[in-house]
DNA sequence: CATGAATGAGGCTTCATTCAT
DNA sequence: AATGAATGAAGCCTCATTCAT
C-alpha cells in the first residue's frame, strides 16, 4: 500500500497455498496430465484467476513440487534422524514421508521433472535416507547383500504405493506409516527362510 | 479364419504384436500421456497404419492391457502356485511378473483403466495371488497381523518399483525377482525386531 | 458542472490526458496492438483505474484518435493555410503534422479506425490539405500530372515514415519538418529531369 | 516414397506457396496482429493443416517474411542496378518493389521482426539501395544536402504507403512505381522554390 | 493394405473487462 | 476515487482421428 507496487506478486498467500493443495489432490488422483481447469476447479476458482497465481502450467508444478519438497525436507529434519537408532530412525521416517502423504503422492506422480533444485532433493531428503540406511547397513541392523541403492528404492516404492491407499482412504496415515516400516524391516515372512 | 481370414482386424498379427510391444516400451518409459505418434514412430510405421491395427487410442491401451493381462495370466498359470509350497509360490510369482517386465511396467502405469474384462484380471492374477498368500497366512508362513489385501499391495507395490529398474536397464529381470521375493519375505532387517 | 461535477465520466481531466499521452507513446512504439495493461503501466496507475476514466479498450482508442485529430485540427487552423501562398503553406502544414508527432504516428498505427466522427477528419484536416494542394496545382506551383488524392497520399506517407524517425529521436521535429516539405516540393533530385 | 520418410517435411511446397500468399494479402490487409485462424481461411485450408506447414505462428511469419525478401532479393538483382545511371536505376528499383507489392506491405507491417537472417536485407537490399543512391549523390544526380541514410527512408516511406493504394486496387503497380520514381527525383513542385 | 494429408476438439495462455473493497 | 482480485472470451498449439490416394 505504500506509493508503487503495482501489479504482479503479492497476491494472497492463502490462495496460494489453496491452490497448490488442489493441484496436489488433483494430481495424486488422477496424474500428472490433469488440466489447469482440473486444478482450478478443486481450488474453487476459475482459469484465468489460476493464472495470476501461477503463470504457466509449469510454474505450477514447480510450486507443487517444491512445496512438496518443503514438506518432506521440514518432516525429515524435524525427525532427527541421525539422534536415534536406525530402526525408531526408519519409523520416524515412515511418518515423516505418510505426514504429506497427498503432496508426496503427486510428487512421486512426477517423478524428478519440475524440481526447481534437484539439489536440495539429494541434501536433504536422499542423502539423509542414505545416511540412515547405510548405518542400518553398518551396524549389521540392515542386510548387507542388499546395496544400499536398493534399500532406498525398496523404502520409497513401498511409501510411493502404500500412499496410494492413504490418499484413496483406505488406510490411515499412522497405520500406513507403521505397515511400511514393519514390512519394510520385517517383510511379511512369519518365521525363517 | 482358415486361408481367407477376412472380417474385421485381421491385418497380419505380427505387426499388431509388434505395435503393442511398441506401445507397451513407450508407456513403460514416457507415462500413458505417450500420444499415438509416438507409439507410431517407436513401432516403425506411419499413424495412420497404426490406426488400421486399432481403430482408436483407447483399443490400443485396451489391446496392450489386454496382452499384459494375457502375458501374466499364462505365466502365472504355468507357475502351478498350488502345487508347491508358499514360499517357493512366491518366488515363481516373482519371476512370472518380471518376465514381462516392460508390459507390466505399462500396465501399472495405466492403473485399472482400460481393463476389457475387469473379470479377467481378478479371476486369473488376482485370485490365484491372494489364494497364495491368504495360504502362507494360514499355515503362519506369511504374517497374520497384515490383511491380506495389505499382502498384495505390498507385493504388487514392490513388483511395480523394482520392474522399474529392469526397465531402465540397472537391474536384470532375474536378480529383481529374487529380490523383491526376499525383501517380501524378509524385509530388509537382519535380526530379530 | 460547477464545483461538483457529477455525473459520469468527470474524473480529473489531468490523469485523463496523461492516460492519453501515454497510450499516444505506447501505440506509437509498439502499435495498436499495445495492450491495456501496457498502457495502464505506461501512465503509472493501475489497470482497473484506466477503466474509471474509459470503459473499454474502443473508447481509449477512440479518445486518442479524438485527442490526436484535435491537435492537428487546431494546429492546422492556427496556421492560417489560405492566408499564405502554396510553398509556405505546405511548410505550415507540416509544422502543424510534427507538432503533435507522438499523436499522429499513433494515429497513423489505427488507420481510420476509432474515428469518432469521420467527418471531422475529412472536414478539418482533409478538407484544408486538399484545397491547399488543388490551389497549388491550379496556380502551376505543384504538378498537375499527379491526381490531387495522390499529392495526399504522398505527403501524409512522408509525414507518416518521417515521424517515425521523429518518434525514435533521430530527427528533430523541426528538421523533419523541414525535410518533408522540401522533398515533397522538389524531390530529391538535384537537377532537371 | 522411398523406404522411410515418415512425418515432418515434405508436403506440397504448392500448398506452402498459398499460405505464404494468403498470409501476405491477410497480413497487408488486417496487420500483423490477424491471427492463424484468419490466414488459415484465407488459403481455404483448416487451422490445424496450417500448422502441419508452419508449426507456429512465428515460422509462419518468418517463412512469409523471408518469401518477401527473396522476391525483392531477385527482382533487385534482376534489376541490375549498377549498370544503368542512377535516375533509370531509381526507377528500375521501384519497379523490383512494387513488383511484389502485397508482400512489400505485409514486409512492412512486420517492420524488423521475424527476419530470418537479418543480414541478408542489409546485403541484398539495403546495400545495393544504398550503393545507387550514394552514387547519385556523389554525381551530384542527388540532392547532398540530404543524407544517405534519409534519401532510404524517403524512398521506402514512398514505397510502403503507395503499396498500400496498389493492394487496395485503387493504383497499377506500374503506374505506383513511376509516381514514386518521379515524386522522389522530383517532388511535387513544378518549377523553382 | 499403406500412407500422406486434413481436421475437430481440447488444453494452455493472454487480455479486455468486471467486481469488491 | 482507486485498486487488487477475479473472470470469460479468444488466440495459439497439440493430438486423436478421418479421408483420399
Amino acid at each position: 500500500m505504500g506509493a508503487q507496487e503495482r501489479e504482479e506478486g503479492a497476491v494472497s498467500a492463502g490462495v496460494r497455498r489453496e491452490i497448490v493443495d488442489a493441484a496436489a489432490r488433483v494430481i495424486a488422483e488422477r496424474g500428472e496430465s490433469a488440466s489447469m481447469a482440473d486444478v482450478a476447479a478443486a481450488a474453487g476458482i476459475g482459469r484465468a484467476t489460476l493464472y495470476r497465481y501461477f503463470p504457466n502450467r509449469e510454474a505450477l508444478l514447480v510450486g507443487l513440487t517444491s512445496a512438496a519438497l518443503a514438506d518432506l525436507t521440514d518432516n525429515i529434519a524435524a525427525a532427527e534422524l541421525d539422534s536415534v537408532d536406525v530402526l525408531e530412525g526408519v519409523a520416524r521416517l515412515s511418518r515423516a514421508f505418510f505426514r504429506s502423504a497427498t503432496r508426496y503422492a503427486a510428487l512421486a506422480h512426477m517423478r524428478e521433472k519440475y524440481l526447481d533444485k534437484p539439489a536440495e532433493l539429494e541434501r536433504r531428503v536422499l542423502a539423509p535416507v542414505r545416511e540412515l540406511l547405510q548405518r542400518g547397513i553398518d551396524s549389521g541392523e540392515l542386510r548387507e547383500d542388499v546395496p544400499l541403492e536398493l534399500h532406498v528404492e525398496v523404502l520409497t516404492g513401498l511409501y510411493e504405493r502404500v500412499i496410494r491407499l492413504v490418499v484413496d482412504g483406505r488406510l490411515g496415515a499412522e497405520g500406513a506409516s507403521a505397515l511400511v516400516t514393519s514390512v519394510f524391516l520385517r517383510g511379511v515372512g512369519a518365521g525363517r527362510t
